[in-house]
DNA sequence: CGCGAACGAACGATCGTTCGTATGTTTGTC
DNA sequence: GACAAACATACGAACGATCGTTCGTTCGCG
């Protein structure tokens, strides 16, 4: 049998194969329906076979999950790891994650609702390791806030809660937001930077 | 029988009676669990009784969580209803509606919770009605951003957007803060009035 | 022939919930 | 104050449904 548990496809335009294909329709279900309320027979009817036969693709339903999962957290780390490799002032490199992670964000907006939303569901010890995984990621923003700051370029503050709130902020623009084309995804990058360096490093505005 | 669907107590402090008691437990287990992963055989457990006794209280798994959602989302409705009655300049009023907001959300974070993820969970009609309610208090703060930028106050920009993404902000904040005490919650509504206003209000930073 | 992929049947477990009943407390009546 | 009717609350047993998953088999393609 083959790895369960190999590197999910782009799928934003969801892919032929069977089994990715499958994958896919997972995503819908958990994002939609969540991870506990998604049944396999559904998952079955839906993909256009029954039940048993997915286990000919996935070992478990734990298994898909972990697949949307670690899928997404992969991208994220691995993205994190080549911006902070850039020889960039780290205005630059904070306005390039951002508008990476927001790449990434719409490149699959329901698999990010799973990855966002239905990790608990994960057992150990996949659930440890993303959560280090995850850890890391905001530790990432966390370090170029700190860095900003030493510099004088950002105004003091927590640099790890400055990180989380600005990931939170993007992580859900992805539900109130349609579908952005490259573009539109640049402009929504400058946006929020521009709102975090403006917000964190303005004067306080007066309240009468 | 009792109607089931009392208003839920301020739930702080859990209260005495059983009912409320079973109540915020229900609140701790939906929160961390999820609700479709929460038997009503370990809500029972937690609760120190047998399952089928907790049809005593409740007459249904959903009935909890009803009254745990539109408890809070009562209690953010007729908050904003009492803030747009002020006669208050509109910078105020979101000084205000932030504040409150904060105030809420740590005044029960567990139920937060549920009401943030577990909402769709319910089902018709009191999803549509959840969703209505839902609306109305994204329309509030919607409606002072759009007041603020016809006064000049704030800058242009989408304004149901804004006020979206504000409360994203600050509902994501009780995830990733510790418990606050009055004056702290004070600071941190400062906080996000002043990266709101010098986000939304200020020149966009100028990347090279 | 061999192998991946589909199937129907069915397993044990657990789900939300109902039922009949027991028990203790409250309430109404003399 | 005594007694019974009424009620609230707990329980064990169990219902039908659905859960994730396993098994043995078959089918079709290389």
């Amino acid at each position: 049998m083959k790895s369960d548990t190999l590197a999910a496809t782009p799928a934003s335009a969801p892919p032929s194969g069977r089994r990715a294909l499958i994958a896919s329709f997972a995503t819908e279900l958990f994002h939609r329906k969540g991870y506990a309320a998604t049944s396999m027979r559904e998952l079955a009817s839906v993909s256009g076979i029954e039940a048993p036969s997915l286990y000919n693709h996935f070992s478990s339903k734990e298994t898909l999950l972990h697949e949307i999962c670690f899928g997404m957290a992969d991208a994220f780390v691995s993205t994190a790891q080549r911006i902070a490799a850039m020889d960039l002032p780290v205005e630059n490199r904070l306005a390039r994650a951002i508008e990476e992670h927001l790449r990434l964000l719409f490149s699959d907006r329901e698999a990010v609702g799973v990855f966002v939303n239905e990790w608990r569901h994960l057992s150990e010890p996949s659930l440890q390791t993303f959560k280090s995984l995850r850890s890391d990621y905001e530790q990432f923003f966390a370090g170029l806030f700190q860095e900003g700051m030493q510099q004088g370029v950002f105004t003091q503050g927590d640099p790890l809660w400055l990180g989380r709130q600005l990931l939170l902020l993007m992580n859900g623009s992805v539900h109130s937001t349609a579908p952005l084309d490259e573009d539109a995804i640049a402009q929504l990058g400058q946006r929020f930077f521009n709102l975090w360096m403006g917000g964190v490093a303005s004067r306080p505005a007066q309240i009468s």
